[in-house]
DNA sequence: CGATTTTGACCGGCGC
DNA sequence: GCGCCGGTCAAAATCG
């Protein structure tokens, strides 16, 4: 569940000192790296290095559980993708420890160079999202790191301690502190990316740089899900709620990985876009760069299944080696077709431990190689930055400021059918727990569906 | 048949 | 002004 990001245009120093007091006193109430209220990294190691079974209760034996909901702010589709894709808890923390995500948001109350407190800590406060007391399962998404990315910020290696949150779907309750592993994994440099251009809309071409700028992009890293789950052009784009329709895709200078352009097509004339590409640094971390926002409800479950029936190419069926390059990207974008058991399996290792582990080895390698990138990226106007979080990535369903988190879950239900029952129709708190362990193992990251036999939703 | 992916071409922004 | 680069378009191919 590292959820890693980067949330271009989103400051607000109301929002930090929010979270500064939200967690003020608290164990992870450091908004400075410096501070006193930093986490011990030893403690973070104590935990258990399984991300994925993070236990809630050992954020509250370690004094923990005054940490708050980093996305109790986050009110926005991309968090509403990410949570419900993920359906699992969500490890929010700046791709950098030192990115000083926390700084920009609230550069007033922030001034460590080296906090621990990862970049969840800025989106304390605002909202009610997840409140919810909400079982942490566990998908693809459960380990996006999402970061917040201020404007001209440094972006520093990131080797520090970075606090938890379990988001799930419908909230986020048992806050968690990453192991140390985890956190080296999570560590943004391997999230870094170049999303240093300006943003464009629906009509790039006619845009000038000023509309582009006040566009909010938010990146998403991701833990790669194994090529097995990509086409021949190795990308994989991890499943969220919308559908999602590749229009192009460009190799990016500097990167041996392509970059894949994708609008949503779950609605039409809805100016949604998004960008896959593999991190440069780290191979087996997916950055997802959203633009633009939805102008339309979550889609039903027609909708959402709209386009996604596609599986893999008949060709690639008969053919294990082939199929583990080449997936159809359907079953990544619209989180609807099952992949192969042998697949799943690789899927599943390759994007959990590689992902751990690659990440750590490039940790400090290539921290500086992207730093400038990193800050190329940063250099979006503050001002703008704040203009465009509130009309941005704002769903009509989620319209509302005054909307609150049971407002939000219960339009969800208003929904023909509940997103997130299509991703996990298993239900996220109730039934068995070592079924859902289980499931867990079989397939940490959500990203296929469960046997048919376990799956009641039809997709 | 409708929807998607693929891929080369086109366009605009930006740096030199 | 030129060239590079990124983002999008659109035709062809593919798939269910």
């Amino acid at each position: 569940m590292f959820v890693s990001l980067h949330m271009d245009n989103y400051q607000g120093e109301g929002d930090l000192n929010d979270i500064v007091r939200a967690s003020g006193g608290g164990p992870l109430s450091c908004a400075t790296g410096h501070g006193s209220n930093t986490v011990p990294a030893s403690s973070w190691q104590q935990f258990p290095s399984d991300p994925l079974n993070f236990p809630s209760s050992a954020m509250e034996d370690h004094g923990l559980n005054a940490f708050v909901d980093p996305f109790s702010a986050m009110r926005d589709p991309l968090l509403q993708e990410l949570d419900v894709a993920a359906g699992c808890s969500a490890y929010f923390s700046s791709p950098n420890s030192n990115d000083h995500i926390i700084n920009t948001t609230s550069s007033a109350t922030v001034e460590a160079d080296t906090c621990n407190f990862s970049g969840s800590s800025t989106m304390v406060g605002q909202g009610k999202l997840f409140e919810g007391d909400m079982p942490s399962p566990c998908n693809i998404f459960s380990r996006i790191q999402i970061s917040a990315s201020s404007s001209k910020l440094p972006v520093l290696p990131c080797d520090s301690p970075m606090i938890a949150a379990c988001v799930s779907p419908r909230g986020i309750k048992a806050p968690a502190v990453l192991p140390s592993d985890m956190i080296n994994a999570n560590t943004s440099k391997s999230c870094l990316i170049d999303s240093t251009g300006p943003l464009q809309i629906s009509s790039p071409r006619n845009l000038g740089i000023k509309r582009r700028k006040s566009q909010v992009k938010k990146v998403v890293c991701i833990p790669a899900p194994a090529a097995a789950n990509s086409r021949s052009s190795g990308e994989v784009v991890p499943s969220d709620l919308w559908a999602w329709r590749k229009y192009g895709q460009k190799p990016i200078k500097g990167s041996p990985y392509p970059r894949g352009y994708y609008r949503c097509s779950s609605s039409k004339g809805c100016s949604a876009r998004k960008q896959v590409e593999r991190s440069r640094t780290d191979p087996n971390m997916l950055v997802i760069t959203y633009t633009s926002e939805h102008n339309h409800p979550w889609p039903t479950q027609r909708n959402a299944l709209a386009g996604s029936t596609r599986s893999q190419p008949s060709k690639n069926n008969n053919n294990a080696a082939a199929a583990s390059k080449i997936t159809s990207p359907r079953s990544q974008t619209q989180n609807a077709v099952s992949p192969k058991e042998e697949d799943l399996k690789e899927s599943s290792n390759d994007a959990l431990s590689p992902t751990v582990a690659a990440v750590n080895s490039t940790a400090s390698a290539s921290a500086k190689g992207e730093s400038e990138d990193m800050e190329k990226q940063l250099e979006i106007d503050d001002a703008e930055f704040g203009e465009g979080i509130p009309e941005t990535y704002r769903p009509a369903l989620m319209a509302g400021d005054s909307q609150q988190p049971e407002d939000f879950f219960a339009e969800l239900d208003e929904i023909e059918t509940d997103p997130l029952n299509l991703l996990f129709p298993q239900g996220f708190g109730g039934g068995d727990q070592d079924e859902q362990k289980e499931k867990k193992t079989m397939d940490p990251f959500g990203l296929f569906d469960w046997p048919p036999g376990n799956n009641d939703a039809s997709f």
